[in-house]
DNA sequence: CCTGGGCGTTAAGGTTTTATCAAGATCACG
DNA sequence: CGTGATCTTGATAAAACCTTAACGCCCAGG
């Protein structure tokens, strides 16, 4: 299901988004101004954003490029006619699309679309198989060769999920726990050091000897084979 | 240099697409129809498009589609003010971003920088190859020809980071030093001589008789083939 | 022939980073 | 409100890394 943040202080807009993005299966969230905003993108990671620029505490573009410093989750932005300038501030500050206000909901829902549909571009390969266990993406599954599922919780398999996406490639702590756990818990590595231990646990053959999840001393980790 | 392709019928809005863009450093191609368009695309293969929907000989959506089928080139679309369902019928079928005409050059040109920086997260060329061994400076990977991966400590690979992106060129020991220890460290060129000889004794085939990482006595090093 | 500077090599010491374990806190669910 | 699973946190031992200093080589210049 796809995640909404809504960033907006008008009580009217909210409820008119709610309902119609409720109602298309979209998990939608709000946050009424810019602070609470950032908090909640942190928080919820959501797969794209509606934010109104003109919001009580901060400016709009100030909120794009907070939430751009660790993440490029779609945002669409919404102001009222005629802010020229505001638009182009609020582009380069990496939004990905702008809506007038009074705004129509078809078009709001087919930019949402198009805004969620550029953002995964990763249809490729969900299943990377290696000598041992065959993780599947998609499906959220690692199976054992030989058959038998290994059952990871939700930390472990975001953790697990990231590295294999980058397969072959070295990811490093930060951005690790910044994908799993949030830009705040960037400088918590003994989490990784636990999870990783933990992952090993369940995948690797002879886990004080790590052949798939395998540390890269000062600079992070990475899933190979 | 960002190649645009513009498929517009009106002479004016042509006109002023060209003047604006070429001013800025594009280069600009240009297509008067949806067929030529299309040939064009296939033909140029533009960085991004922009795409009137009142076109003579077919519908713009038609036009998205027949890009849409083996390529995804960001296409901004120009139509006129009210076509609500015109609109989301283009962003459904695959634009990227949508202006309505009468529209500000500036908020064009936001867009179309949007657009591009969104399409390209890939500016640099980061695999090097010798007859010995590969660097991969994305994957923080070396691979030794004939298979097996050389691990190397984080300030291993920050001094090759350097080299390999000079490649060919002389760096001086102080750009080597400010670059992988800071500034403080300038006169420190005993550092780069332990760090050296440990890359050659992983890298080299004869670290005795460096190849790839040689010394310029009195200035300081180049990585070449 | 002697001398000194630049470079290559090596290894020990101290520091930082990582692995592992275990217990307390928190959350989800019934 | 209780229970089990999951997540956080801290402590300790092991491993990897960085720094530093010493020594030898080569070559140029005195």
């Amino acid at each position: 299901m796809t995640r909404v943040l809504v960033v907006d202080d008008e009580p009217s807009i909210v409820r008119a988004l709610r309902i119609n993005l409720t109602a298309r299966n979209y998990e939608v969230s709000v946050a009424i101004d810019g602070a609470s905003g950032l908090a909640a993108a942190a928080r919820d990671r959501p797969d794209v954003m509606i934010l109104d620029l003109g919001l009580p505490d901060m400016d709009g573009t100030e909120v794009i490029r907070g939430v751009r410093g660790w993440s490029s989750t779609p945002i669409i932005v919404l102001s009222v006619w005629g802010q020229e300038s505001q638009k182009v501030a609020a582009l380069d500050a990496g939004a990905d699309d702008y809506v007038t206000k009074p705004f129509g909901m078809d078009e709001l829902l087919a930019r949402l679309r198009a805004a969620v549909r550029r953002a995964s571009p990763a249809p490729d390969e969900p299943v990377v198989k290696t000598g041992h266990f065959t993780v599947d993406l998609a499906a959220k599954r690692v199976i054992r060769d030989g058959g038998g599922d290994i059952s990871l919780t939700p930390t472990e398999w975001q953790l697990l999920e990231v590295l294999v996406r980058n397969r072959g490639r070295l990811v490093t702590q930060r951005q690790l726990l910044q994908e799993v756990w949030g830009p705040a818990y960037e400088t918590e590595s003994n989490y990784l050091r636990v999870y990783v231990a933990q992952l090993r646990r369940k995948l690797e053959p002879e886990p004080s000897k790590p052949r798939y999840l395998r540390t890269e001393p000062g600079m992070g980790y990475r899933f190979g084979d």
